[in-house]
Formats: C-alpha cells, structure tokens, sequence
DNA sequence: TTGTATGCGTTATCAT
DNA sequence: ATGATAACGCATACAA
C-alpha cells in the first residue's frame, strides 16, 4: 500500500454529505447568489464537519483576478519601508486584496522577479522602491496591470505615484534653519537617483535663498553609515556647520553620531539638525531628531484608494499622482542651545 | 461598443502562431517533457512575439500545490524581524517558492489570516511570531500543512522550530557579567508569553549562581519604551544596577538612554549592559551595544532546509526541532570603565 | 516527437 | 430555489 495521499475536501464532498448538488455548496458559500436559509444550514454544517474550505485557484481561473498584489521592496533595513509594509499589508487585507512579497536588490531581480509573479495573476503592484529608473518604469508598465509606487518619479499609462511633498519639506526645512540664524548650512543627499531625495535637496537650496551660497552639500547613500562617513569626512576637511538637512532619519542619525564623536558637537546645542520619516529611532532619547512625518497610515490608504480605483477600470490604464503634505515634528536637534 | 476586457494570451493562442498543438507549447515551456529543438524554438518566438507568460494557475489546480509560502509577521517595527523577512523572502524565492505575507496583532486576526490563506492553497506557513500561545500552536497545527516557527515553543506534528540557543545565551550572559565583577544585576523580560525571552532569563538566572539572588527582574514588553519605562521605574524605586542583561535590543536601548536619562549612568562607565538579536541601530555609535547575534542568515538558510523537507514528505506531517547557537557580539557596553 | 482528450474545483448560465 | 452543465488554461496519459 502507498503513500496515501490526503486530497482536499472539496465542494463535491460536501454536496455528497449534504445531499444536495454541488452548485448548491458553491451557493452556501456565496455572498450574493440565492439560497433557502434551511439548505444553508445543512450545507454549512456538512462543511463544517469535513473542515471544507472553499478553494480559491479555480475563481482565479474563471475570472482571470487573483485578488493578490505584488509588493516590491527594497530596503526593509530602513524602518520607515517595514512600517509602511506593515501598514500596507493590514490595509489590502481589509480590502480582500493578499500581498505576494518580493524583494529586489537590482533590475536585473527585478525583471526576473516580475515575471514570476505575473504567473500567479497578481492584480496590481505595488512598490516602494527608492530607487527608480527608466528602465524600472518600462519594466513596471509593460506589465499592463496597475502599478502604485511611492515617493517615486517612474512615470508610465499604467503608473500611478503617491508621495509626500518632498520639495515643500525642503523648503521648511531651510526656513527653520534660517530663522533660528544657522550660518553654515549643511545637505546631506541621499542615494543619486532616489527622486525624492533629489526633490527635498531642489526645495532646501531653494529655500535657503541667498544662503544657498554658502551651502556645502555632501552624498549619502540612505544609510546610516553612508550619514556618518559623510560627515566625519566633512568634518576632515574642516568645515563646522550650525545647520544641517539630512535626506532621510537613517542618515541623520548617523550624522548626530558623527558630529559628536569626531568633533565634540551636539544636537541642538551646536548644530541644529532635520531629517526626514520620522522613524521610530529618531525619537529614541539619544537622538531625539527634529524629522518631517510623511504619515505613513494616510499614504498608505491614499495608496490603496488609488489602487481600487485602478482595479475598477476594468483594462483600462490608469495614472494617478497624488502628493500628501508632510507635517514637520520639531524635537530636540533644532531647539538650540 | 462595451469596453473590451484585453484578454491575456494563452497557450492556445501561442499554439496557433506557431502551428502546433497546445500540448507542444506546454511542453516548450516544460523542464521535463521532451520536445524536438527545432518545434521548441518555433513556439518561443512565437511567445515571445505575443508577449505569452504561462499562467501558474491551472498548474496549481492540477497539482494541488500552489509554489507559495504563508508567512505570518507580527512586529516588522523590530528591525530584527523586518531583516528576518528580507533574507527570508529571497531565499524562498531562490526555491521558487513565493512569499504570501500576512500582519498578525491578535489570535483572532490569525485564525481570520490562515482562514484566507488557506483558500489559496499555500504548500506551508511560516511565522515570525514572537509570542505563541496554545490556541495559536492548535490553530497552526490544524492546517495539516508544513509549519516553521522561529524562536517559538509552539509544538504539533506540523509544526518545526528554528531557534537560537537562548537558555545558552542567558548563561553567558550572566558570566561575562559576573567575571567583570558586577554586584547588582538586572533582568529585563520582554512580553510575557514571548518564550525565548523566558528561556533566555531562565538562563541567566542560572547562569548568575548564587549571585541570583540579588537579581532584580523588570518586566518589558519587546520595545523600546518599555524598556525605557521599566528602567525609569527601577531608578524611581531607588536600584542602582551595575549589570544589565535585556532580552532584546530594543528594550536595550531603551534601558541605555533611561539610565542615562534618569540617573546618568553611563554604559559601559557605570553599567554593563547586554542585549539580544543585534540589530544594526545596537551598532550605531549612540549605543554600541554589546548583544548576542542569532546568525540571520543561517537561522533562515535552516528554516528553509526543514521547510524543504517537510515539502517533500509527500502530505506526511514532519517535525523538526533545531537548535543554533548564537555568538557574543562585544561592544562598547560590556567595555567596563 | 507530436496531437487528442481528459481533468483539476470552482462559478455562472440555463433549465427546471 | 435548485440541479445539470459549460467554461477557465494548463499538464498529462495515451494514441498515433
């Protein structure tokens, strides 16, 4: 005697046990075809007892929608994309929508990855990649289903983008140093070709106005260390700021750290210092970082109202960009003194 | 005119490009079946041209196994997990196997979880959940499928643990602190029913000798608040630690900026103090916390390992328990003086 | 090697 | 309200 198998209980088995047709069991189960309540019953405790559960790969088939979305991410090491991964995924599931996962390093995994979710039917993608380039974006749009980013530039028929006003935050991030009378403004930029790092650098300098002048700029890579090799290296080559604008909380913290230890300087007393996601960490004590609040729950609910929207129009391509306000959420690094 | 619903291309359409049957295209994209070269190059470019991608579905039907993975988080805000998830997702996907991601708070989004899980016919499930109780052990179990959990007592003929050595753990703990001559240790427990936080204090307890008996223990619950709360409290209360061992970073450095905070003690000048997991912020110059590393990537390189296993036992249920060791990451906060 | 035919477990349509 | 039946797109056993 082999191996036996457990094959699933199916609709028929219920039928059978019922005593009714099987038709009549996929009706048990639906919300919207007709039923006597009495039938009802009867086939829910056949169901019950088996442990039927309806299997959803053949409505798949029959409808050519899967109700699972592709989530791309990238560096979940950040914890602003964990959280808006976990916020993203509580709010589909409230919508019926399943999250498929991947993770992408490069293109390269990128396409590869695409192409297998594709198999399984996804609905729709979203991504939160920093990073984006031309080739992501025809990549994304060939897929001619609809695609949601963050906080991104890719842009394509089937595309939409959901940001925060990177810009604006720079602005306001160059006025509160103004105000407070910083003379020697510090941008740390991120990763070259994350947009939105690109977009809060133009807003900063803009702001700045006439002190754009004396604006020393120096290149991150999102991370922490990238923040405080930046700086000691700045530092090095003598220059003290009283001013400075990080591009996201990651690097500003490794900025606070560098600034301290390589030089004896604190937030606030001697620099006053933004980031940008406000982060968990930056509101430990140690670093207690001045940041700008995306709003992770609102941008992911705008996100995801896009998302339906797109799902509804049926085939049709549809390319929405929304920008959401930050809100500034002034702490210790630019009280002064 | 109604709006046409853009059809996806199927093997049938690829079959008649290129003049064959729809079994031959089939078995063009088959590793198995065997095919002349010459028809095989044909129906490619011809799927090619159509921009055809087989469709998982109907294999998933026929085969009851649908190449995806139920993996269930609870607090991704823990930098730990949300690195746990990353190298988890890619080395699945390096399997061929797709990661089907669900958001835990409560038993009862769980059950709701599985429930919806089920119906997509995953092949397994794996949790990250640090807290397990008995109705969340039943409720896995009763899937009949592959569970993996990490760091979990949770037990089941389905279900398989991957954990570090966390008793081992709490053991050397409690050494290094009693060879560099610390008088009052402290104990901070994460959430009450998380069991590797209770195995990691049976060990240390143990570990401590006689000394355990000066032990003060604060309860936590796995953040970084309350880790800051409960030392806050204990500083109120008047204890004055010279040794701390937390039962994970977080907590951790919650506990490094109370002290500091609060009574301006100072790690490692005043107080020796040990974490769990190493998470990157514990490196970060800030805290530079001495903390035990669980190995990441072998913890889920392992977890992957049984889960291929169980797979392949052909509908039997598999049990594995596997214990890895993890190693002392010595910092700043153990450096004393 | 290749084509034909069958079945996977549902939902939707139709007739009763 | 209910039962019979046809799809959905692919993989496979079988026939040629």
């Amino acid at each position: 005697m082999g191996v036996r198998e457990r094959r699933p209980v199916t609709s028929v088995d219920v039928a059978k046990r019922a005593g009714v047709s099987q038709s009549a069991v996929s009706r048990a189960f639906s919300r919207t075809a007709s039923i006597a309540p009495g039938t009802r019953e009867k086939i829910l405790k056949a169901a019950a007892e088996l442990d039927y559960r309806p299997n959803r790969i053949p409505a798949i088939m029959l409808s050519g929608r899967s109700g699972m979305v592709g989530v791309v991410v990238g560096g979940l090491s950040n914890p602003f994309y964990a959280g808006a991964l976990e916020h993203l995924v509580c709010s589909l599931r409230e919508r019926g929508l399943q999250v498929l996962l991947v993770h992408v390093d490069d293109a390269l995994t990128l396409d590869d990855a695409l192409e297998q979710l594709l198999g399984y039917r996804i609905d729709a993608v979203v991504t939160a990649l920093a990073i984006g380039s031309k080739a992501v974006a025809k990549a994304l749009d060939a897929l001619r289903i609809p695609v949601i980013c963050f906080n991104s530039r890719l842009t394509g028929q089937w595309i939409s983008t959901v940001s925060s006003n990177n810009r604006a935050a720079g602005v306001v991030a160059a006025r509160v140093l103004r105000e407070r009378g910083v003379m020697q403004p510090v941008w740390l930029a991120g990763a070259l070709r994350n947009a939105a790092s690109v977009a809060r650098g133009e807003g900063f300098r803009r702001g700045l106005g006439a002190m754009a002048g004396e604006l020393v700029s120096l290149q991150g890579a999102d991370t922490y260390e990238s923040g405080y090799d930046a700086v000691s290296a700045m530092l090095l080559r003598g220059v003290r700021p009283d001013g400075m604008f990080c591009s996201n909380d990651m690097m500003a913290c490794g900025a606070i750290d560098a600034l301290c230890e390589r030089a004896g300087l604190s937030c606030s007393r001697d620099v006053m210092l933004l980031g940008y996601d406000n982060i968990p960490q930056g509101a430990w004590r140690a670093y207690d970082l001045t940041t700008f609040d995306q709003g992770v729950g609102q941008l992911v609910k705008t996100a995801c109202e896009v998302l339906a929207n797109a799902l509804e129009a049926g085939g049709e391509p549809v390319s929405q960009n929304i920008v959401i306000e930050a809100r500034l959420v002034e702490r210790g690094s630019t009280a002064g003194g």
